[in-house]
DNA sequence: ATCCCGAGGG
DNA sequence: CCCTCTGGAT
């Protein structure tokens, strides 16, 4: 790994020491759920909702009883639900016929899941089965190339780009790093650079001085 | 208005 | 590569 990015990690663990995935689970199955239905919402609200979920359907088994309508009864709060209840219906299913009622842990095989891209797969792959895997979602993205760990044009790039520039031991925890910086202080529209510990080896600083964008 | 730890389809 | 799907919070 480059001085660079060590650097970066090393500011990124002093700074965000409890970085870790927010999605309340118990089972690998549970977090693929609440995985699935996090997609454009919060984890907050997620978590609310799958706690009610959860505690009448804890289990696969429990979930092939359940009909679409009264999955979206108990989703409705949370965006995107019509096609969140429509993807997981074929989710349970599949995972009973082609996947003995287990959650796989490839990459090939948890993105023929209904719902599940590259970044659920990801989220599962690490945090269920301790796998290094570096999910990129907009936060990540954005992140990486501001401070040019991974200046790409597309996710899947970038995470190709992060596998190489970062250590395999750090893939997991420089994920959850990099989203809880893109939260707390590197956003989209207005970032935080005169409070951000990274300025110095931010590319995006250097770039505008730290001016936010209007 | 803009954003939320996206995925699938065109 | 770009669009849409959804509702709630800020």
């Amino acid at each position: 790994m480059k001085k660079k990015n060590r650097e970066i990690i090393e500011i990124l663990e002093r700074t965000y020491p409890d970085a870790k995935c927010e999605l309340d689970h118990g089972t690998p199955f549970q977090l693929l759920v609440a995985t699935v239905l996090s997609a454009q919402t919060t984890d907050k609200k997620v978590n609310e909702v799958t706690k009610v979920l959860f505690e009448k359907y804890g289990t696969l088994v429990d979930f092939l009883e359940i009909t679409q309508d009264e999955l979206e009864e108990h989703i409705r709060v949370i965006g995107l639900y019509k096609s969140k209840a429509k993807n997981l219906m074929g989710l349970f299913s599949m995972l009973q016929d082609e996947f003995g009622g287990e959650v796989p842990k490839t990459m090939e095989e948890l993105t023929r899941l209904p719902g599940v891209g590259r970044k659920t797969a990801n989220v599962v792959m690490s945090n269920c089965f301790d796998i290094p895997a570096i999910a990129v979602d907009t936060h990540v993205f954005r992140v990486s190339n501001r401070l040019g760990l991974a200046k790409e044009k597309t996710p899947e790039k970038t995470e190709e780009a992060l596998m190489k520039s970062l250590d395999r031991k750090v893939w997991t925890k420089a994920h959850h790093m990099l989203i809880f910086h893109g939260r707390r202080l590197c956003h989209a529209r207005k970032p935080q650079c005169s409070e951000c510990p990274l300025k110095l080896h931010c590319d995006y600083y250097k770039e505008n001085g730290g001016i936010s964008a209007s």
